[in-house]
DNA sequence: CCGAGCATGTAACACGTTACATGATTGC
DNA sequence: GCAATCATGTAACGTGTTACATGCTCGG
């Protein structure tokens, strides 16, 4: 699967919830699917174009006087979940914060520590924001139990967070030792 | 800073250690870093061109029959702390397994715990590699200090993956309920 | 001498973001 | 009527991977 059908099934899994414009298809990704993934317009409306032209999607202008809204087909649902079987091939990771802390020493001691008190500050604000989510969440679960598999998703980035501050401690001690 | 100053920045840092061959400079970013940094040869050569028509890398061909071996200048060392010192802006983040997980109600749950089960293993593995690397770098520290730095990126690592192994165990718990 | 690995590069393609252009709708 | 937001798209640019082409050198 190359990397442009990851794009596809981001989209396509956006309007497998509900049929909706390209514009909310931007804004549902960028909410529910923000913290761990994104796209942009110039990706999205190319995107969109092409699932309509192999028949994935269909346009439903109907009385509308302006936009129009998509919806997937029987083929655009299967397809759906045939890339959703494809299995995950991650891209290369690039973390910026770990390439600078490797080279440290150049930078000497102070610097490296606001870096990590940075790193700490933002997984602090992104834990905060996620268990929010989950808190709504859990109780949706109780209604639908596939809510679950949203719920999954959150604690991944709890967990993530979590690490993230732990490690900033561990690695503040290390410096000042 | 755009982002191809982070390839810069890897060059530049990885030609810091020591003057190498492009080839070299490869085979350390994808060793030494490759827990959280990737470059391919398609930008590491142009790179070092460009670097080097900006006067931060020089070429010694010297008395080699062939290759040449690349230096940073005094002019490159200073760029490269002033690209340390800029602010790391992370990628929009993309993970495909949570992608899939996010709508695992239309693959079913066996599908989703094989899903989680890959990605256990694949952490696993990872831990085994950083706890050996750990090891082997806690050793360099003792004798020389700024080896610390590289060993914040091992614990970075390792944290990650414990991590991701206690959200695999929490989802599937969630998800055999 | 021949294959494996070292070494350098380029070209084609894929992917993605940003900025721009354009217009409709809606609430004040 | 005017601003904010909804909505659709395109063009330019930067970035990145893959595959290819080429040649050296060194050990067996």
């Amino acid at each position: 699967m190359s990397k442009m059908s990851q794009t596809e099934l981001a989209v396509l899994g956006a309007l497998s919830v509900q049929s909706m414009s390209g514009y909310a298809v931007r804004a549902a990704i960028t909410g529910t699917l923000g913290h761990f993934w994104g796209e942009s317009f110039g990706q999205i409306y190319p995107t969109i174009a092409r699932l309509e032209g192999a028949g994935f999607v269909e346009r439903d202008v109907a009385g509308k006087t302006s936009g129009s809204t998509f919806g997937l087909t029987l083929a655009g649902r299967k397809r759906l979940v045939e890339l959703l079987a494809e299995p995950n091939q991650s891209a290369p990771p690039r973390n910026g914060t770990l390439l600078r802390l490797f080279f440290g020493s150049l930078l000497g001691p102070e610097v490296c520590q606001q870096i990590l008190d940075d790193a700490r500050m933002r997984a602090e604000q992104q834990l905060a924001e996620l268990d929010a989510i989950a808190h709504e969440v859990r109780a949706e679960v109780r209604a639908d139990p596939d809510a679950r598999y949203r719920l999954l998703t959150v604690l991944a980035g709890q967990h993530s967070a979590r690490a993230q501050i732990a490690w900033v401690e561990e690695s503040l001690e290390l410096l000042t030792m």
